[in-house]
DNA sequence: ATGTCAAAAAAGATGCATCAAGTATCTTAT
DNA sequence: ATAAGATACTTGATGCATCTTTTTTGACAT
């Protein structure tokens, strides 16, 4: 059971929700784990009241599920479920980076490479945290700067779904997530919305190949144990 | 305040969500439409909590928002987020189409076939309610035909969200939102996932055309108050 | 009529007691 | 020693009391 990210927020509720997110975010849940209403109470110092108010809304968001009623689980990832999440960050972050291209002003282009510059560094101290993290941040930088909030929040929870499978699939080719960073920016530099929107493609098929793969391990040794 | 339908489900919290869900997609809200947590516990006959479990939930799924703590409204729907919802449903259900196209079966197009004639029914009986939910019903045939229940999923989020805004958007053009789901039927019929995918952003664009002058009508309403 | 302000009422957040259903543990007869 | 049944425990769901803050209301002055 990991621990959590203190968060302030406006409620108790929130600040539940936001550390478990971050929780999720950073993989620092296993698939299959279970959580339990009162633990978590004691952990977060707080009634089960909030604690509840968030599980129900991760619940909601299918980053949780209940696998029967009394058995609160972080779900198992199968491959046809990763390969349509795949089809649709493809959609959708595809259009992030259209948009992005048609409206990136210069200092957002610097967060992006001042992104990607940190995530060199974390690469090279092996901080594997810190990778996963600095990636997110570039991905999430698109529909921000595409000015598209919706979109923003349908990619936060498919993340919040994919979070336990991400984390540790990037040991072996560390470099994979962030390689395909580059033609992102340099496309967005030339405000190209065809070259963003392949670029970005690439970065999903090809940076997100350890993902599948380690899923395909996982389900193996699940079909071992059956 | 609409009257709910009432569902059977494993509890009472889920059975509320879906009545809510209901009553959001048939737009039987208004925007603006305040919501108290006990007036709603005591429609429903339970008590605050499963009423809160279900707004929290729908909150999150931004169908509902809190203008402020104590607050808890139908949001009003921007311009700008309606074309963002716009695109992103473009992306997403052009990807449902395209996929439906490939696998689609003569018995899944039989029942796009009949909703579509249950539908003509409805339009010539001046049945808008039925209307605006044999529409939705052929929307969310697509992504289940091609067995993406993630996309589902995100589709109904964002009708939650759109719900308040196209019940009563199409009284003037009652055959707008029909018309275009014959070349999608035709489409799937030939296999074609190019001509599947262009049908339906062409329902999207011009049968939601009524749908976009509404909420610019809301706007102006809305600055000439101010 | 309109704006201001204070008292009263309302409303969501939180904590907690209790319930029902499921799970684990222990007992006991074989 | 083992298996069936009984008992105790676990756990999420529900209801409800209470807290704090917001919203409403109404009196009063302009």
């Amino acid at each position: 059971m990991p621990e959590f990210t203190t968060l302030e927020h406006e409620n108790l509720n929130s600040a539940v929700y936001g550390a478990l997110c971050d929780a999720l975010m950073q993989g620092r849940f296993q698939p299959g784990d279970r959580l339990k209403i009162r633990d978590l109470a004691e952990q977060f110092g707080t009634s089960v009241t909030p604690i509840r108010d968030a599980i129900l809304r991760l619940v909601n968001d299918e980053a949780i599920v209940f696998r029967s009623p009394r058995d609160i689980r972080i779900p198992v990832m199968s491959e046809s479920r990763y390969r349509e999440i795949r089809s649709i960050r493809i959609k959708l972050e595809g259009l992030a980076a259209e948009t992005a291209a048609q409206v990136a002003t210069s200092a957002e282009i610097e967060i992006l490479e001042r992104i990607v510059r940190e995530n060199e560094q974390a690469i090279a101290a092996g901080d594997r945290m810190k990778g996963t993290e600095l990636n997110q941040a570039f991905h999430f930088m698109l529909p921000q700067i595409a000015g598209m909030p919706v979109l923003n929040g349908i990619l936060r929870r498919l993340w919040l779904q994919m979070g336990p499978f991400i984390s540790d699939a990037y040991l072996p080719g560390g470099r994979a997530m962030i390689d395909y960073h580059y033609p992102v920016i340099e496309a967005l530099k030339r405000h190209d919305s065809a070259a963003a929107s392949m670029a970005i493609v690439d970065d999903i098929l090809l940076g997100g190949k350890p993902v599948l793969e380690r899923i395909l391990r996982g389900e193996k040794r699940e079909a071992r144990r059956a």
